[in-house]
DNA sequence: TTTGCGGATATGTCTAGTCTTATTTGAAAA
DNA sequence: TTTTCAAATAAGACTAGACATATCCGCAAA
């Protein structure tokens, strides 16, 4: 047995989340036991109780632990563990891989909802919101096309915009913070349009990313993107 | 101006949290802006600063706030939101929809390491793995594609395992914790032989799952999850 | 004008303690 | 045997205070 290492000044519940972690990789607390206590840990590691509390927390808020009131806290049996990816702003991203950004405007209209759309939104078909296409570029390359509903209501001062020269994201991301959202990621074959937009073939596989967006008043933005062929979208844990 | 919710004894942390949220949200306090000190807030609202503290950390993670030392707390400009989803057990995911699980080993054997998934794992092509193909079926329908390769290295006790009866994800989820995990989403068409497994056309776009997960001994696995098309993963905020 | 230094300041982190609350457990009552 | 209830317990939440540390800001020296 090796000596353990000492416990830095600062940092003591990053230390006991990394020690409690190691335990459980190697075994030494399996799935589904029972793990000693926060005061017994507190003793242990020579530590108050809220130090113990707050590196149990995050394994827990990861999945790793099961905590309980009176039952005390136990392994996971089944770690449903938890990936956070973050939401890209489209030029910082293009921005990121060392590409020059650009971008297209394609259409900006009021227009009635389409159901989906408005099924996506909570709101009625029909209704009038403001309908956004573009095409983001990478060194000229499309990489991503949009297609966003924008409801006006839920964001005063959107209907003065003008598009072609601002991204609508950023706009919104400065403009519009919101309080939930939705998204999830599905494919789908590239119609001819979507194709000629993207630069590549029809029936070629998309990675499609529907984001809906909420805020105090109501419904927000509902956005379609629609990546480059290629692109993948990644998460850590 | 109506009358201050008032604080509820327990919860304090989370009413500042939405409070906060609230102010960003309403514009009371703008993108860029700086807003009072953990002082200032904890004489506002007559609580602890540890409590000022843990509400602003948690915005902070959300990407709400920017925070740093002496120079104060500021409401991002660019809020990076980030969304969380859980990785689910396979067999949990299709129960918790109302389906009958169940599902096929296709084959199971000892291969050479092919050069694709050797990057992936951070291990040398034509290396020794653990090679798995399975369908994952809801009510009979297939609904996932799983191909995985495991390193026995990192897995103690793999080799015994048969897992015409026995779920991969589920044997490793249980025996085998990860320290680290990578994962990316993208979209493929679906091939001859990914068609006729998951029931469906070629050239169909598939939603591609790619993850591979690491312990303190190394690469534990990679997995290509394929799934049905028409399913869509979800994430929150 | 620029650079270097020191003090001020806001967050980061921890402690030792209190009180709350969900849940379990065991004992008593039906 | 089953139900009910009270005590015990472990996590959850908070407080008041302390010290650490990054960094901003102004002032003085180069």
């Amino acid at each position: 047995m090796t000596e353990r290492d000492t416990i830095p000044a600062s940092g003591k519940a990053a230390y006991i989340t990394e020690e409690v972690r190691r335990r459980i990789i190697e075994k030494e607390w399996r799935q589904g036991d029972r793990i000693p206590d926060e005061a017994a840990l507190a003793a242990e590691f020579g530590v108050a109780r809220a130090t113990v509390n707050k590196a149990l927390q995050l394994l827990a808020d990861e999945g790793l632990l099961d905590r309980r009131r009176r039952a005390g806290t136990r392994v996971a049996v089944n770690p449903v563990r938890k990936a956070t990816f973050s939401i890209p702003i489209v030029r910082e991203q293009i921005e990121a891989a060392g590409k020059s950004y650009s971008h297209r405007l394609i259409s900006q209209s009021r227009s009635p909802l389409p159901a989906r759309r408005a099924e996506q939104l909570g709101l009625s078909p029909g209704e009038v919101l403001i309908h956004l296409r573009a095409v983001h570029y990478g060194d000229r390359q499309p990489f991503q096309l949009e297609d966003r509903w924008i409801n006006p209501r839920a964001v005063p001062g959107i209907e003065e915009v003008d598009f072609h020269h601002l991204n609508a994201n950023e706009w919104l991301v400065r403009n519009a913070p919101y309080l939930r959202a939705e998204l999830t990621f599905s494919a789908s074959n590239a119609g001819v349009r979507d194709a000629r937009l993207l630069d590549t073939e029809p029936e070629q596989a998309l990675l499609i990313l529907n984001r809906t967006t909420w805020n105090d008043i109501g419904p927000i933005t509902a956005v379609r993107l629609a990546f480059h062929p290629g692109y993948a979208m990644s998460a850590t844990t």
